[in-house]
DNA sequence: CCTGATCTTGATGACTTCTTGACGACGTCC
DNA sequence: GGACGTCGTCAAGAAGTCATCAAGATCAGG
């Protein structure tokens, strides 16, 4: 589910978001000020972050650099100021978008929409990750834990990738052979043991007792994160 | 250079923003009306595009949902109506911004810089490093370790060019040979090794042992910073 | 029309990857 | 407990791919 946290110190304006924002299905994450907030982002991931301006403790500019520092997750800025300077500061501290109290809800909403809509591309990156290897499937890679490359070849390459973009789930031998092979292989579950063999070799720390990449006995393969 | 298309009736406006925008020393196109806004985003490559809501010919939303059909152009949207449910038109429209008039000519610059700088994953890139050669894509110029201009045919660059804007991604020889000599030339691998020993030549320290310009063998080649 | 640069084309050897068959380990079913 | 089938492993030969070179074809500019 779309994650969102919420930053201010005004408990009836905390309240209304978070039953607007729950209302729309999101769920929702509540910090009073900036110190709390800058911990709950760094405690998971999150999809947005809504920041008060006028905080406690830190002004939210600081808090958004803070974030911007490490992390890429859209962010709109509330305000009560109307100063010009304060929105330029905060848009330029990396907020991506700004909107001043009082401000009806249903345009936040629409803000909070677009926010989250603009931020697909960056966190739809098909990258898988395991204990022992990450797999980037837009540029093709397979990186270690330590972060070394690690090189596949092509039938290598093909088997994996059809495992991973179906995580959990059973890929048949006749499946896999139709897709990498094609339809009049078919039969030659050999090929499978070979390349899940050497697979395992790169991939797995003991290519003995795989648990990413599982056998299904007299039935396929499967992937687990 | 950042180009940008301003959409508005607003003859006065318009110039003012023509000269704010120039100042920043961004590229400004200007249109006076929906229909040649949209003839000048399909002329050419855009940055971003301004638009506002109440143009002559058509209503500001279908520009935005118009754009949006075949564009991912960062859309900022200004408007007059102080009503909630323009804006959240807009927005839902596809758009990524929302200026009501009249506004701070600052505030729109810094909206403006929130709004480009989301979208440089995508596009920015101008000028690559390595410990051997520094390639600069907005002049189309390579130059050497040691500052030393190194010249390269206009095949070559093209191929480098295609690697060097997908750092550590795999360009599959089909992706290239489709890129570079067109579509009818895509079983043409011969192509792809002797220009790609002549780029090695040209740029690698070392080309039997090429670091930069790596070939994955079967699949294609990569670039490495 | 000539000249130099660039691209195409073909041939070669080195290398990687795939296929193939054999063998033992393991689990299941009778 | 033994026979059977499936799986993982290994190694060697076959097939394919790559880098490199050089010569012919093509193109642009003078």
């Amino acid at each position: 589910m779309t994650h969102i946290l919420v930053v201010d110190d005004d408990k009836q304006l905390l309240r209304a978001l978070r039953i607007a924002l729950t209302a729309r299905g999101y769920e929702v994450s509540l910090a009073p000020d900036g110190t709390s907030g800058l911990l709950a982002a760094q405690r998971g991931p999150l999809d947005l972050v809504i920041v008060d301006l006028g905080l406690p403790d830190l002004d939210g500019v600081r808090v958004v650099e803070a974030l911007r520092g490490w992390s890429a997750t859209p962010i709109i800025v509330l305000s009560a100021r109307l100063t010009e300077e304060s929105k330029i500061d905060a848009l330029d501290a990396g907020a991506d978008d700004y909107v001043t109290k009082p401000f009806a809800i249903g345009e936040l909403l629409a803000r909070v929409r677009a926010a989250l809509r603009r931020s697909v591309p960056v966190e739809q990156i098909p990258i898988v990750r395991t204990d022992a290897f990450t797999v980037d499937l837009t540029a093709r890679r397979v990186l270690g834990a330590d972060g070394t490359e690690i090189r596949l070849t092509p039938t290598e390459w093909h088997v994996l990738e059809m495992l991973v973009r179906n995580p959990d789930r059973l890929i048949t031998h006749r499946q896999m052979l139709h897709e990498v092979w094609g339809p009049r292989y078919e039969t030659e579950t050999n090929y499978l043991r070979v390349h899940m063999a050497n697979l395992r070799r790169k991939l797995e720390p003991e290519p003995s007792r795989p648990r990413h990449l599982r056998t299904d006995p007299g039935l396929g393969y499967r992937f687990t994160p």
